[in-house]
DNA sequence: TTTATAAGTGTAAAAAAAACACTTATTTTG
DNA sequence: CAAAATAAGTGTTTTTTTTACACTTATAAA
């Protein structure tokens, strides 16, 4: 194949951004690095990367937050490509931008805290770098919409959760109370739940059961048709 | 800016890819072509077009739409990035792949012959080239999906439209039938359709009146927070 | 041992969705 | 020109789902 219609194309940077999302102090929570590299270096932003050559894509992103972060199998999505031709003043970068969604207790922090990031509220963003900020509105309102339908909280929460601990969750997703006897009722009813023996004795005096989010049963009501809604 | 960290970065291609959807004899379908050019020329494929330094890659998407089938101001939106290291076969290259939503009487039917295009029935396409059977697969969950939350019916109907050919579409996407007086209920209790003093006579012998979707009733409506729903 | 705290529980009312069958307007046909 | 055929159009009842709401329980701290 020596002569293709490749030849005489244009090539562009392809690069990935990164948001990733915690809960913690029941508060959904963003982390953010400072920018190291001209131009706005000092900045607030995402992490990123460019795309290799011989990687793909979601591989980039996922590299990258390993590298930050120290996590490996990150529940991670595709939030969408963002390739306004003058979004990055440096040079014709294109960004396919991934929503990653992390348990704040298991990230390397001595990691985290050498790369100079930090965790801001997710209602308290400051101004980013090129259009971080949109990518970062548009992960949150996804976020939002998609909670709804799909299991993402338990990707949020250690494996062990306490219906309390999940029901807020839910109502920071949301941003509105939820009633705690209509919440426990709706999520228990669809069995995707195992109740443990042990109880989390932190949240209060009495102490609430934990459960585990059983991935297995998930999947196997999700293909007969049976839907998550919360 | 003689030295900045873009130096020594690779660039990759980056291509888009468009799945059209079109509504007639009461069936979804899609409009697909022949490919022209090696590898794999003469196979069934989508239309696309390698994204140019100059132009965004929603811009490149509607370009080559409107080149292959004469219309502007498409519905359109993005599917996702597919950028696996070997998805062609030809080149390491990048696609954005966006589903259109068309107005099947509006096309341009001398462009689209003239580019050996034809339309297939969404459950009965055939195999196409490189990663475009993923494409269009996602992309006929995703309107399924979308569809139930989103007014994206009326992209394929023609201005005018009765509730009887509404419902139809709505059958079609859903695969399953409908109730005629719970649909006819729900979707104008929504208050976003105006109702025409003309009917339909093509239909039936008593004729249907013909309806218009009202986009910015609909837009008023979607911003104090009430939501579309069929 | 009293107090404070969050966990855990059931029922009734309201709203939404689903099920269901006949009448009407008009063209075609005999 | 009367009868038949066709798809449009219309309300009500039943079922299901969602919402609203208040007290008891287990335990640690005072």
């Amino acid at each position: 194949m020596s002569h293709t219609f490749y030849d005489g194309q244009e090539k562009l940077f392809v690069a990935t951004d990164c948001i990733i999302f915690g809960f913690d102090d029941n508060t959904i929570k963003l982390l953010l690095f400072e920018r190291k590299v001209d131009p706005l270096a000092g900045r607030w932003s995402l992490i990123g990367s460019f795309v290799q050559e011989n990687e793909g894509t979601k591989h980039a992103a996922a590299r990258v937050l390993e590298e930050y972060t120290g996590l490996e199998n990150v529940y991670m999505e595709e939030l969408g490509c963002f390739g306004e031709v003058d979004r990055d003043p440096g040079a014709r970068v294109l960004s396919i931008a991934y929503s990653a969604l992390i348990r704040i207790g298991e990230y390397d922090v001595d990691l985290v805290e050498r790369h100079g990031a930090k965790w801001f509220d997710y209602d308290q963003i400051p101004a980013l770098v090129l259009d971080h900020n949109d990518m970062v509105d548009l992960a949150i309102q996804k976020l939002r919409r998609k909670a709804k339908y799909q299991p993402l909280g338990f990707e949020l929460l250690p494996e062990k959760f306490t219906i309390p601990q999940l029901q807020i969750l839910y109502e920071c997703i949301y941003q509105r109370p939820l009633d705690k006897r209509n919440f426990r009722r709706k999520i228990l009813s669809m069995n995707i739940l195992e109740k443990l023996d042990e109880k989390d004795k932190l949240g209060s005096k009495k102490g609430a059961f934990l459960y585990k989010f059983d991935r297995d049963k998930y999947h196997s009501l999700a293909q007969k048709g049976i839907l998550f809604e919360i």
